[in-house]
DNA sequence: AACCTTATCTGCATCAAATGCTAATTAGCA
DNA sequence: TGCTAATTAGCATTTGATGCAGATAAGGTT
């Protein structure tokens, strides 16, 4: 995702408007590697800006998801998770804290079986325990 | 997933009940590679026994995956699908029709960013097009 | 075969995530 | 400064899934 002012010029050159609520989602989630929801992300706004609609939220990430600056993805938590990072990446989720961690994977999986099947898109998503929670538990 | 007379077997074992509405999902669900969701197999059910209740067959697809005889999968279609396939597979889903394919991957992906994680489990949801949807284009 | 205990079924309520809808507001160009 | 279309906020609605409880029935026991 671009930077807020980058966003500023791509919104009004789409003849989006830039309203407060939508400056402060362009800077709570750029560079925010969390993957957040949109819950997550209403929460923080609304610490920021009491009375911000989580339509609001939900607006705003549908807009910047078409215009190509976020992506959601499905881990399997439930809700929908945001994520700033469109580069071509996978995810790592622990099963322990629900964290999302960004994976790349270097060498495309060898396939078998999908003889009849045009590839355009592949997510992996791992499960297991992330180092925070693994050291959590060796402490105990 | 075990044949409807082993899981017959299985059920009373395990201090379960047999009912005549779990016998006739143990059949809907035997060998069936569709990757059903909840509602879609009470649909099925329904023709056959009509009255059987959605909630019965939510239960029962529960049952069975807590007993490891079947997995729930998510592959984004908005519903949970399940999937008496337990071996270590993949999931191709078509943009076009929705369908879901199994995928075996002999090679598991090489990893880049993953030093904090200890990896448990790895699922890859492949998108594109199906053979039917690509020969449909074909014709028209 | 009749009985009894306990799991199950069904229908309905509830929940959570997400989207539809609209009057009041406001961004931003003229 | 005004105008107009986009946006916001709040509420309703939708959908998938689960909670709950009285009526029912499975299946072991006698
Ligand atoms: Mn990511
Ligand atoms: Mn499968
Ligand atoms: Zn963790
Ligand atoms: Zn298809």
């Amino acid at each position: 995702m671009r930077s807020p002012e980058e966003l500023t010029v791509a919104f009004r050159t789409a003849g989006l408007k830039v309203t407060p609520q939508r400056q402060l989602l362009f800077r709570l989630l750029h560079d925010n590697s969390s993957h957040p929801t949109a819950d997550s992300l209403h929460s923080a706004a609304t610490s920021v800006m009491p009375g911000i609609s989580l339509r609001t939220v939900y607006q705003t990430l549908t807009d910047l998801a078409q215009m190509g600056e976020l992506q959601s993805i499905e881990v399997g938590s439930g809700s929908l998770r945001f994520d700033p990072n469109v580069s071509d990446h996978h995810h790592a989720v622990c099963d322990d804290c629900g964290d999302v961690h960004d994976v790349y994977v270097t060498k495309a999986p060898v396939l078998r079986g999908l003889d009849d099947f045009s590839v355009s898109d592949a997510h992996i998503v791992y499960r297991g325990q992330c180092g925070a929670c693994s050291a959590l538990v060796a402490t105990k």
